[in-house]
DNA sequence: CGGCATCCGGGAAGATACTG
DNA sequence: CAGTATCTTCCCGGATGCCG
């Protein structure tokens, strides 16, 4: 009886209520978008889920492995540490976690000045660009967000992302996650904040100026709307 | 201070994690799929919820009145009776709710034998329905559910759902929800369970014939899959 | 019957300290 | 760094009862 049995679950056929019964408890769904640009280890897990306690991560991790959502790995040496990687399947539930996203992001009560995972905002960009404003738009971004690097590719509204370190890019932005979030959602002052040392560019800075524009919020919900 | 403070939410900008601090916590996102096809009351709701206890409903109701995701309303006369029905932003779910589900059920472990309300069932085809096989399939069909009546609009793969009784339909089936399933996903002998009463068909049965093809189940994650 | 409050037991989540 | 162990707090679920 070394297996833990739930003990709360869904009496229900419904597939939606037996992914509740998967990946509904606290933490889950956090954790997936905190893996689905790549393997992560246990600390880094912890950082980007600001709240989290370990014995909880622990807790949800063997659960996910357990439902093969994710996996443990040895990381190829000579970084031979162990970390956490998504399976196939459960790259396949980012299309939920990117819906959720985007429908919560239409009440007037979210607030994206809290802080931000990279993997969050990496993930938004997917979510929310706009194909039509990105229509014919080709540019290879890299992003260097605290400790965590990315390499996004933009053509005609697809994005690709990898976690890597930048190397030929066409721009390059360092910041905080937050830095990037207020300017690309919330007009931020790029200027200013490259001046106050909060933002570095680098490279082509016509594709940062309209980069900076591909990515419309939805409209909040409006006080008539029933 | 009548207003009881959430002690646990998650600091974090992402629209998902704000989605899971609006409906992550337990039966939300079920109770937002019973409401999806109309106004339900009270024991309503509860009746189709196996195992949600009256005081937790009414909590989840309350919060996710204030959210705007629903809202209290009364049924015009005669039925002056109160009931609980989707804003239009709460309909606007619908996508996450059945990506949730399609995602879930290529886990080995969903057990479709288990008991279903009628609005899972209803959701259920729309998610599910298969495109290309229901090319050019026009068909108004309507089911009896246990006390519940919809008639559902076919159209090339379009599938329209109404919460009413059935008339003027190509096809009439009555039955339980979970024989309703039976049938569809998992090839249940159609002509024994009429034979045994379990399954009243009613009306052009060519339609009937071809609907139970229209919704393949997804392939179950194999041994093999990483 | 529909809606809501209150109490209680058990289990899940959170905080903190500790270990290999 | 990657987890355990322990203790506390809070949430869920069930039962009961009130009120219109």
């Amino acid at each position: 009886m070394g297996q833990t049995e739930r003990k709360r679950w869904y009496v229900d056929a419904c597939g939606t209520a037996f992914a509740l019964d998967m990946i509904g408890e606290r933490w889950s769904i956090l954790i997936m978008r905190e893996l689905m640009f790549g393997p992560r280890r246990f600390n880094e897990l912890r950082a980007d889920l600001p709240g989290i306690s370990a014995n909880i991560l622990i807790q949800r991790l063997e659960r996910l492995e357990e439902l093969r959502i994710l996996r443990k790995r040895k990381l190829p040496p000579p970084a031979s540490v162990q970390a956490y990687e998504l399976t196939q399947w459960g790259y396949e539930a980012e299309p939920v976690v990117q819906m959720l996203g985007k429908w919560a992001t239409r009440h007037p009560d979210h607030d994206p000045t809290l802080p931000l995972s990279a993997a969050s905002i990496m993930m938004s960009f997917r979510t929310m660009i706009d194909a039509e404003r990105a229509r014919g738009f080709k540019a290879k971004i890299g992003f260097r967000l605290g400790e965590d690097g990315f390499v996004v590719t933009l053509d005609g509204g697809e994005v690709t992302t990898e976690r890597r370190e930048p190397e030929d890019v066409d721009l390059l932005l360092t910041c905080q996650p937050t830095i990037l979030a207020a300017v690309v959602y919330g007009g931020g002052p790029a200027a200013e904040l490259e001046e106050a040392g909060a933002l570095t560019i680098e490279g082509n800075r016509t594709i940062f100026d309209r980069f900076v524009t591909l990515f419309p919020l939805p409209e909040k919900l409006s006080d008539s709307e029933n």
